[in-house]
DNA sequence: TAGCGAAAGTGACCACGGTCAACTTTCGGA
DNA sequence: TCCGAAAGTTGACCGTGGTCACTTTCGCTA
């Protein structure tokens, strides 16, 4: 019934984990080989697949893991107090999510883009990231923040204009300006309060 | 200092475009082989890649051209004249650009999200969008939409709910509303009017 | 029309992710 | 302590995208 895994299996796995961590901090999700892990660590190519899945599935325990802790941070701190500090409290959260566009690609693809239940880190961050966002919004509601609108929808269009602002990073024209410059706009327009009637 | 292009690699160039859009046709981009369409066009496989750059290259291509149609027909048609009609209106386009996770995935890729000068048919699809956007956004304004946002980033906007909605399609928790319907919560409150003072 | 330079096309070759049938190790129970 | 089944591992093999030094074709001018 259940399964048992071995220590040997634990040692294997921790091990190309560890190498990978290592290739993906230096070189990015681009000079990642699994030939080379898997030569590093001394066993075979089939074993990392065994392990892993695809090369795809290294890759998101390495970014989620990042994500990780790079949410667990922001969420330990203090609250931003009105909707222009969204984008500079999520900054770093962001910076980890899109170093690079095949990072970012990545990150997009097992997004779950907010809220499937299947597995993986990188869709467990963003229904985190919801869950952050959306005590963010109920907090500063009605005062700070619009309040004619769901908690939750106001957090997944956070994500959506997060998402979109990364994506400008990669495009010439937009590069210059900062990723938190960027998405400021949009969070002024999206969570503004409605005029006092 | 003018380098005319011989009729030769036209034909060549021409053969090889009306071959891969059969396939894509047929089976979208998943069942897209380089080594097939070469061998049916009858050329070599260098030929391709001097011609499309990489098989990406021609995949922009036959999306960009399926993006354009629909979005041409779209901007022929009525605009729509309230915020919940826009996702109903934009449904055709949104079929094209993620008729499957691979495709979209591509169209992401290469949108320059909104707004690069670099070129590519799917990049300045998007900036036609944003022009069709911004004119029903504008002339909505100011009993139909808010008014106290710049229309450009109210159309910026829509297309970052469109690529949330769309991506949402690929998750099995959501796949079952449709998309229109999972992206006019947003647009509505993206676009709604300010309640008069 | 010979011949030259550039454009177009060729195909052997490589890189690299991924597969799978066979083998080895582990471990609980008889 | 031996056995069988399942977990773990192996590495030869494959598919496919992409490269590049070389050949062929084309248009042009002397």
């Amino acid at each position: 019934m259940d399964k048992p895994i071995q220590t040997r299996a634990l040692q294997t796995r921790a091990r190309l984990l560890e190498i990978g961590r290592a290739h993906f901090m230096r070189d990015g999700v681009s000079g990642l080989r699994v030939e080379q892990i898997v030569a590093e660590a001394g066993v075979a190519k089939g074993t990392f697949f065994s392990h892993f899945g695809d090369k795809e599935g290294l890759l998101t325990l390495l970014i989620g893991e990042r994500m990780t802790a790079a949410l667990d941070r922001i969420a330990a701190a203090a609250p931003p107090d009105a909707p222009d500090e969204f984008a500079t409290a999520l900054a770093p959260l962001m910076a980890e999510m899109a170093p690079d566009a095949q990072t970012f690609d990545i990150v997009l693809r097992h997004s779950g883009a907010t809220g499937t239940d299947e597995e993986g880190p990188i869709a467990r961050n963003f229904l985190a990231q919801v869950e952050v966002l959306t005590g963010w919004i109920a907090r500063l509601q009605p005062d700070a923040v619009r309040a004619d609108a769901d908690p939750a929808l106001l957090a997944e269009g956070v994500q959506a204009f997060m998402a979109h602002a990364m994506a400008l990073t990669f495009c010439a024209l937009h590069s210059a300006t900062g990723i938190d410059a960027r998405l400021r706009p949009f969070l002024r327009t999206w969570l503004a309060p409605l005029p006092v009637r």
